[in-house]
DNA sequence: TAAAATCGGTAAAACGTTTTACCTTACGAA
DNA sequence: TTCGTAAGGTAAAACGTTTTACCGATTTTA
């Protein structure tokens, strides 16, 4: 007694509808015009009925092609990631590609959760290249928060490979990231738009790529309204509720009227600060955050911020790789270095005076 | 002139070792005796020196396990998930199991973010259950927050299946989730140890399961410490902000000390409420949040709440999981239901008097 | 009417592995 | 000498598809 067990083939298939393999292979890829109209229902019927779904393993080994591309994240629990993986799905999704996320957990393992350690990083990527090597990819999508020396990120096989959030220093690589000068411009154009001029500014690590480029804008936009941008007034510390409270204390004997936290955590940290001193956050000076985060809306007052097109930057990065992916003839070079833009989510840490 | 591109095969290293493809599989797989230590040394080099891997592709078609298991989340934007998810890939990557990810996107596809949807839900399981079915799974996490009728869920295939933070209340599948009545009980026992009986809860849907549960655990301990269980000092709606606010209003009047908040989204409503009307939260009365989100520490005052053991949950049952895979011999009612305790996070909102 | 094209269909090769069964050769034991 | 066995190695089957090349019958074209 035969015991057909585990899901059917493309044999069964074809055996119970007294057809060859092949004639049931091209119903399925929707060659039509290879065969009768009366032997293609009979056999999606039967397909219909046992539920069969072709073995993608045995399909990709054929075709050389996985249409499946691999995501690199530095760490999966960081705020930012999972919308930006999420919005690398999506657009896969619609072109029907599969992904593989692969996680190296940095964050964890990271000195300090915002300290990039870059020798870790490279282990961590050796670590985790191999891997995906083995997966026929068709291409890789690096996700993190960081400015990085990727020069190993290349794998031999030449996969091709766009990155997303994060920016590859030393290669040309295309690259999809916020618009960091134009997210600061905007920032004090709006303070600006609400009266203030006197503006402190609670910034992230002072040789940030983000921090530095919202200070570009910041200076641009100051420059336009003829405000005297003040050194005095910026203070670095780093991206956490603590490194805001301490900015905020380092800023409370200065004459300002508002400040442009480049974090939400760092407003938070803010908040903090001037609660102690019974300071209130929207009344007695503004506030003006940077993320979006869940955080901007469950502070009193609600925060006003600017919202990260993270599910752009990944859709973008996942498009812009399977058009490469689908057109051989494209050089990465077309992408090269896209900017999207953040938007102002208005709400009540920041009054008119 | 022959061009070989793309990454070398096992033939490849075969043919510049001068042995068979036999031979190569043994080295790589570790059946050294079967190949005498000068040839394996070669063969070794030689993988060195190329990067060679084999294709999973052709390994997993052959063996019929792909030592991959296939996650469904609700969404992966929700803030439990992608701990959870990250928990499932710790263990799977330990045990040397591949991990793919579907995600459903029900988020934001629901009227209501936190309102499940029984008929939307089925469908786009029904979506991406086939295509699960193609990719030669060798089992099935189910990654939600909700209890649902999952009848559809146990494919055809009968690939072995367990549930992370969600539950299924149609079918005895192995469960991993929050403990949720020790959980309310420990709130309880916690605010009564500083003192506190006069208690007010702000609950999330009357007809949640953690709502439900989390209640029993309160009955539990407020039996215990001999305190009246006052159905008017309960108030359920959401677990959003705004939830929250209009509980901590409906709970003004009421002569409470402490308020628990079975979220830390309701504890920022409620601290709001409290604001407004000038009291103090950690001073006036104490609060208790539930969740441990980044949000709760960044409220002033920084909230005490219940660290969800999310990535527990999710390395739990992707451990259950490849249990089960690996011993054919046992059956998932081993497992049953797994509860997780979650741990108290003493912050700064709750006071002793 | 002969040649060409179309239609409906199949056998078999190919994708890159692992594994089974088998083949030599050498060596020790009977 | 003959047999058995172990060591070192290989050919070929198998996994489940897609695709190529081909085939016979019918229809169209010239």
């Amino acid at each position: 007694m035969e015991q057909r067990t585990g899901a059917p083939r493309i044999k069964d298939i074809a055996n119970a509808c007294g057809v060859s393999i092949s004639t049931v292979s091209n119903v399925l890829n929707g060659k039509s015009n290879k065969v009768s109209e009366e032997i293609a229902k009979k056999i999606r019927d039967e397909v219909e009925r046992t539920g069969y779904r072709p073995s993608s393993l045995a399909r990709n080994l054929r075709a050389t092609s996985t249409k499946t591309i691999g995501v690199i994240a530095e760490d999966l629990i960081e705020f930012s990631t999972p919308a930006i993986v999420e919005g690398i799905m999506k657009s896969c999704e619609e072109k029907g590609y599969n992904v593989v996320i692969e996680n190296m957990r940095l964050f964890g393992r990271w000195k300090r959760e915002w300290l990039r350690d870059e020798a870790l990083l490279n282990k961590t990527l050796s670590d985790v290249l191999p891997k995906m090597d083995s997966l026929n990819l068709d291409g890789l999508i690096y996700v993190g928060s960081h400015e990085h020396t990727v020069h190993n990120l290349v794998s031999a096989r030449g996969l091709p490979i766009v990155m997303a959030y994060a920016v590859a220093v030393d290669r040309q690589i295309p690259t999809f990231r916020l618009d960091d000068i134009t997210g600061g411009y905007d920032v004090i154009k709006y303070l600006v738009s609400k009266g203030h001029r006197k503006i402190g500014v609670l910034a992230g690590e002072i040789d940030n790529t983000h921090t530095i480029n919202r200070i570009l804008g910041v200076q641009k936009a100051m420059f336009e309204e003829k405000i005297f941008f003040d050194p005095a007034l910026v203070k670095y510390n780093d991206w956490t509720k603590d490194g805001g409270y301490k900015g905020m204390n380092a800023l409370l004997d200065e004459d300002i009227t508002a400040v442009f936290c480049m974090s939400d955590m760092i407003a938070s940290g803010a908040y903090a600060a001037l609660l102690e001193k019974g300071i209130m956050p929207g009344k007695d000076i503004s506030v003006m955050g940077y993320d979006n985060q869940d955080t901007s809306r469950t502070l009193t007052p609600e925060l006003t911020t600017m919202a990260l097109p993270l599910q752009e930057i990944g859709s973008g990065a996942a498009k812009a790789l399977i058009g490469l992916l689908e057109n051989p003839g494209s050089s990465p070079v077309d992408i090269a270095d896209i900017r999207i833009k953040s938007a102002l989510i208005e709400r009540a840490s920041v009054r008119t005076i």
